[in-house]
DNA sequence: CGGCAGTTTGACCAACATCAAGTTGGGTGG
DNA sequence: CCACCCAACTTGATGTTGGTCAAACTGCCG
């Protein structure tokens, strides 16, 4: 569990995942890295998760120690820093609620909607009722992160196919006809929890 | 949900929860606060969760303004506030793993293990076997902190009594007689997750 | 044309939720 | 001091969601 590493960096490109294996396999994500995200652990020699890359990704790395010296010779990228910490935690909370409190069909819609949601930022482009997206992650690892298994992953995405709230022209190209509906049913009351 | 508190502070006594409640009165507990724990969201007007009392608390209360400026002005309290944000991410995503993939018993083990944990660093003395606690939650707030439902929570309290992993004086006093035992049961590798 | 990883679907099962009585214990008023 | 009350808790019977096991399907790569 999360290796030993003497970097620290931000994603620029790709995915990356953060996850916990438990002793018998069980596997859970804890968090989902975007372009702009940062990753690592400051502070704190050994990192508390694997990350793992989830497509292809191109990072910026830093040496750790050059980084902390940096940023403690530096107060604004130790407040920026804080800024977006304070932001991951909020995100996990949201989390939270979905793992704790939400219906599987709930969690694909949440997820899906979240996606739709980063991607739109990552993009720079607004969130508008007919995007289309590429998922980043298997069905594997959508039922690592929503606390799901994958049969159950599958099938309540053919629910929401089935109900028109998504359309997939294959099993990783996603369309979202219309947003509002989808939060509907993911349970987040009109503005929609702002997760990862 | 969250109000727009015009105030930051640390908790001095007793407990305090922050949760979320879904739309339909589904509720799920986000983190609960410990005396030096801090309380409010910084940099933020409106707070994503709602700050409830478990206990009878004392609170050491600053204005919004005046902590944000100080903080500003001091670099020292913003690396201080750094470390305790990013261990709140960790604690809260150590939560992520409980609440996707624990079983209803390893949940109760492991939320008994942390109060113990947590309540030896308040009093500031070694974890031993034997220890003794009154636990700050109702079965309501356990269940909500669980993502359970209070009968759940009963009934698997009920199994740890018979199988001599707890001792209980009445439903709030916990006796741990063998604190490695109960980590065993709560799915934690050796170590026993490092939860808030 | 296989082969294989990823996915979907079906039949069945188990864990946890729900619904419904009881039980306990501390607090209040007679 | 006792009787009652009520909230918190426990326990039992039954229901439902999501997990497990198993079998097929898809599409891509060699």
């Amino acid at each position: 569990m999360g290796e030993k590493t003497d970097f620290l960096g931000s994603v620029l490109e790709g995915c990356v995942s953060l996850s916990r294996i438990m002793a018998d396999g069980r596997r859970q994500m804890v968090g989902l890295l975007f372009p702009s995200d940062f990753i690592g652990r400051p502070m704190r020699p050994e990192a508390p998760f694997d990350a793992i890359a989830v497509s292809e990704v191109r990072l910026c790395i830093f040496s750790r120690s050059r980084f902390e010296s940096l940023l403690h010779d530096t107060p604004a990228l130790e407040q920026r820093l804080l800024e977006m910490t304070l932001d991951e935690l909020d995100s996990a909370r949201e989390w939270m609620v979905l793992l704790g409190r939400k219906t599987a069909k709930e969690k694909i819609a949440s997820f899906f909607a979240i996606a739709a949601r980063r991607l739109a930022a990552v993009r720079q482009v607004a969130l508008e009722d007919g995007v289309s997206l590429d998922l980043p992650l298997t069905r594997e690892d959508m039922a690592d992160y929503l606390g799901l298994t994958i049969e159950t992953v599958s099938r309540q995405i053919s629910v929401l196919k089935k109900e028109k709230l998504i359309i997939m022209r294959d099993a990783r190209h996603l369309t979202i006809p219309n947003y509002n509906a989808l939060l509907e049913v993911a349970g987040d009351d009109s503005d929609g929890g702002m997760i990862a």
